[in-house]
RNA sequence: GGGCGUAUAGCUCAGUUGGUUAGAGCGCCACAUUGACAUUGUGGAGGUCUCCGGUUCGAGUCCGGGUACGCCCACCA
């Protein structure tokens, strides 16, 4: 076998080892070896199929696979299920943006037919490049299941989730007020607007001289619009006019306006009367909801004013009629102020172009509609009851409140409750070419809604496509060959297990997700969601061109390896926070990938066989079973903590760094290096050296791969790390004094002597130094750390029985170290018991009765402690007996 | 305007249910280093835990309030 080189190296075999690992067919899950009954699956939140991964989706990678090989490892029946988002709006835009650039044309141009060809070439390009990216980052991942949102399976689930949702009421065509983009021609949801602030002018004015009520806007072009002002039921100076109807002309259009009383008017805003324009506000358009109110529509889709806006303006951009308005109102003597207000106005995330609220006939689900509950037989929700009637909002509530499905970090349960509380109809059609068509086919006034077309002639499809968080809601099950509920996969893995992703898309995604696995198929999608944060730059900047901040995660893969880009991602972040990410950081943890890599290099250099140690070595010296002691300690808390319900990944990675560097490298090691000198312990000493090493790069394998499996190569075993089983703690031992050794010994460096421990004997350490004056302040040193009994010299000692370390010439000190054991023991034992006054008291007197402890504290806090028990004493909080026991 | 979050060492952040003298990594300083690892080791300096008040024997941790910053939602017309 080659030498292991004195650096790790990741470009030399990062490749190799994701190739081997994808050949051995061990991501899927059925190939998994042994019988495995407990289930752990996760679906991939599907990238966009538009670009490149950016460090955000590492994040995501790195987390889910740490989850995945864990889960793996632990036994489990595992399954990350891999896919793309077709992304319909920034798909398209990204196409038609090309298509101008390289071509001079728009998709117009080319026709439905031609342009969907196009973006799907382009698509194409964009998942292979996705793919390639996922797999050099080393996820675990199932390709054999690989999904796209808008592929053929997916598509015949969507249609069919369509129509259940049709037949069920759920879905619904109405003609409502939506958010209009007039330059992308199309209807954007809420997710895909940018509020943005800007200043504006606030008019106060009359329709007419003799209309009783001035009313506010900043918006008089939609007045034309208008069939109501709205007043506060309590407001004495409109109480008169409730109920009343006034005809007026304004600007040239016959208004019939309506007195209503609404609770929602702000009497203190304005005039404390509002202008109600059914058509253009969705404020306004509930308000005509509760009030019966007529709709006008005075704006068309392309920001022009229609007929119904009256002779005036008819056929006027917007803000050209504001200003034909403004000025007619000037004229009439109807304007009684303007005032500047900054207001915040909604545009389109994609074009910028300013929000204009129109009425129109779009699809929609109603989220408040009744419906009957149909209880899953495989995976039953506690606490609903099947036909009990509910609604989309309610499933959301309960499934939430219930924790059916709990979520990471909790406090995203309160902005998830602050959504889905205030939910609205969700509008599911878009006018674009790239998506999901609309299952609906329209003939004059009749709708057919199915899976697929309906028989006989003249029936022709809506032109709209899905709103891509659509087929995006149901890819937990989409994936798994829902429509067919018997579905081996569905069975198998649904529900799943965990949901990871950004806690930006809460409510985008997830809300959706959840809903609509409860409505279609009666069992929740998740039992975990794991929100991670954004990542930004060391200055906590958005990572974006314009910044030129942006770090690249397969440049920092290539320049530190994937292992460390991972570690550099998860270690040191906390779910619901953002990362801040620096290639300094990323060097860092290359430095202790290579410190892993030099730890394993010198155990096979210095063993005499590589060798898997399947059975605890039998420890002779203290520090064999303090290094056991501390590996059981790291296991049990790093299982605990990546293990469900804590995935506590940064910290766990934390506990392990400290065992692997902390412990293992700097004191197990340094003091192997004496004991494999020594012929009695050397066996012992490399069982344990391989037996850690081998527990320390299990337990590293989820967070870095890469490192762990190319040096488990080097133990010459068939089983890939990948599928070995996870460390276990097998037997916790008789404390050891370690500790004890490891302070004294801290103490001696500090004094520049050499020194040698006696793994042995527990009676004492040996110091040799040239000179007796070295030795005397060591002396005092060491009679500071506990209660020495005696301390020794000798120039030249016998060997002690079971001694290896003395040198003739030299002189060495003995020290009993009983005390100094027993000193440690105790304030680790006592450390985790404080729970009352009782105990405390008990603690204190125990701690200032050691007088070795005292010795060690400074005098100030001893004062404390006993002023504090004192003035417990006096208000009578504890046993006086215990204040007397210490003087 | 409503909601949520964050504030701990020079920097990036941990700190589970309140509990011994508040921790880590990086950076800095000193020393060591032909040694598995100059991608190393040891030691050190550095904190009124944002501020004010409260609960408690005890508060970084719980409660109330203030300040600063960040995020989400919202067309006060």
């Amino acid at each position: 076998m080659p030498e292991l080189p004195k650096a790790y190296e990741p470009s030399q075999h990062e490749d190799e080892i994701a190739l081997k690992e994808r050949e051995s067919g061990l991501y899927t899950p059925e190939n998994l070896p042994g019988n495995r009954t407990e289930v752990f699956s996760m679906v991939l939140p599907p990238p966009n199929a538009t670009g490149t991964l950016h460090m955000g989706h590492a994040v995501m990678l790195a987390i889910q696979d740490i989850m995945v090989r864990f889960a793996r490892m632990r036994g489990k029946k595992t399954l990350w299920l891999p896919g793309t988002d077709h992304a319909a709006i920034a798909t398209q835009v990204k196409v038609e943006t090309l298509l101008m650039k390289e071509e001079g044309k728009t998709r117009h141009d080319l026709g439905r037919e031609a342009f969907l060809q196009k973006v799907d070439a382009f698509v194409e390009k964009s998942r292979a490049t996705i793919q390639h990216q996922v797999r050099s980052m080393g996820c675990s991942i199932d390709w054999t299941r690989e999904a796209f949102t808008l592929d053929e399976p997916r598509n015949l689930a969507v249609r069919t989730m369509f129509k259940k949702m049709y037949d069920d009421g759920l879905m619904y065509r109405g003609y409502r007020v939506i958010n209009w983009d007039p330059v992308g021609q199309t209807v954007i949801s809420n997710d895909e607007l940018v509020p943005k602030e800007r200043t504006g002018t606030l008019y106060t004015f009359k329709y007419s001289k003799d209309f009783p009520i001035t009313i506010a806007t900043t918006r008089p072009e939609t007045k034309v619009g208008d069939t109501a002002v709205a007043v506060h039921p309590g407001d004495e100076r409109y109480k008169a006019f409730i109920g009343k109807t006034v005809s007026v002309v304004f600007a040239g259009a016959s208004l019939d306006i309506q007195v209503i009383a609404d609770e929602e008017v702000d009497p203190a805003f304005g005039t404390g009367a509002l202008g109600v324009t059914p058509a253009h506000s969705v404020i306004d358009e509930a308000m005509a909801k509760r009030h019966d109110l007529k709709m006008i529509q005075v704006i068309d889709e392309k920001a022009r004013m229609t007929e119904a806006a009256g002779s005036t303006v008819a056929g006027l951009p917007v803000l050209e009629a504001r200003e034909k308005i403004v000025t007619w109102l000037r004229s009439e003597g109807l304007l009684e102020k303007e005032e500047e207000t900054t207001q915040i106005v909604s545009t389109a995330e994609r074009t910028g172009a300013v929000i204009e609220p129109l009425p129109k006939l779009q699809w929609f689900v109603d989220v408040e509609k009744a419906f009957a509950f149909k209880q899953s037989a495989h995976m039953p929700v506690a606490g609903l009851q099947d036909g009990q009637m509910v609604t989309i909002q309610s499933l959301l509530q309960h499934a939430v409140r219930s924790k059916a499905v709990t979520i990471i970090p909790e406090r995203f349960e309160k902005s998830y409750f602050h959504w889905v509380d205030n939910y609205r109809p969700w509008c599911v059609s878009r006018q674009l070419w790239y998506g999901h068509r609309i299952p609906a086919w329209y003939k004059g006034e009749e709708v057919y809604v199915g899976v697929d077309a309906p028989e006989g002639s003249g029936w022709e499809q809506d032109t709209d496509v899905l709103d891509t968080w659509f087929s995006a809601g149901m890819w937990t099950y989409s994936t798994m060959g829902w429509p067919k509920e018997d579905a081996p996969d569905l069975r198998e893995y649904h529900p799943t297990t965990m949901l990871e992703t950004g806690y930006d898309i809460l409510p985008i995604w997830v809300v959706r997700m959840i809903f609509m696995s409860l409505y279609t198929l009666g069992e929740i999608p998740f039992s975990y969601v794991y929100l991670h944060g954004l990542v930004r730059d060391d200055q906590g900047r958005k990572m974006s061109k314009a910044l030129e901040n942006i770090i690249d995660p397969l440049t920092m893969k290539q320049k530190y390896g994937a292992d460390a880009t991972r570690l550099s991602l998860v270690v040191g972040s906390t779910p619901g926070n953002d990362v801040k990410l620096s290639e300094e950081k990323i060097a860092g943890y290359r430095n202790f990938v290579n410190k892993l890599w030099n730890i394993a290099r010198f155990v096979f250099l210095s063993v005499e066989e590589v060798r898997k140690v399947e059975t605890t070595p039998t420890p002779i010296t203290e520090a064999d079973t303090w290094i056991l002691n501390r590996l059981n300690q790291t296991i049990t808390s790093v299982t605990s903590m990546i293990d469900e319900p804590a995935f506590l990944f940064s910290q766990a990675a934390e506990v392990l760094r400290d065992f692997t560097w902390g412990d293992f490298a700097d004191w197990y090691v340094e003091v192997a290096k004496g004991q494999l000198q020594d012929e009695v312990l050397k066996q012992s000493t490399e069982e344990t050296l391989l037996y850690v090493l081998q527990n320390v790069l299990k337990m590293w394998h989820p967070y870095m791969p890469f490192v762990t499996t190319r040096l488990w190569e080097e133990f010459g075993s068939d089983k890939m790390l990948l599928i070995e089983d996870w460390p276990e703690v097998v037997d916790v031992r008789e404390e050891g004094s370690f500790e004890a050794f490891k302070e004294i010994i801290t103490v001696i460096r500090g004094t520049r002597a050499t020194y040698k421990i006696d793994p042995v004997k527990k009676v004492g350490v040996m110091i040799i130094g040239e000179s007796v004056d070295v030795l005397r302040p060591l002396e005092t040193a060491i009679r500071q750390l506990g209660r020495v009994e005696s301390v020794t010299f000798a120039k030249t000692m016998e060997r002690p029985e079971g001694s290896v370390f003395l040198h003739a010439g030299e002189y060495a000190v003995y020290i009993p170290l009983a005390g100094v054991i027993d000193l440690v023991a105790e304030r680790a034992r006592l450390s985790g018991e404080l729970k009352n006054v009782q105990d405390y008291v008990v603690v204190l007197e125990k701690k200032l009765a050691n007088t070795g402890f005292i010795d060690k504290a400074p005098v100030e806090a001893v004062e404390k402690e006993r002023g504090k028990l004192a003035e417990a004493a006096a208000k009578g909080e504890v046993l006086t007996q215990q204040i007397a026991a210490l003087g």
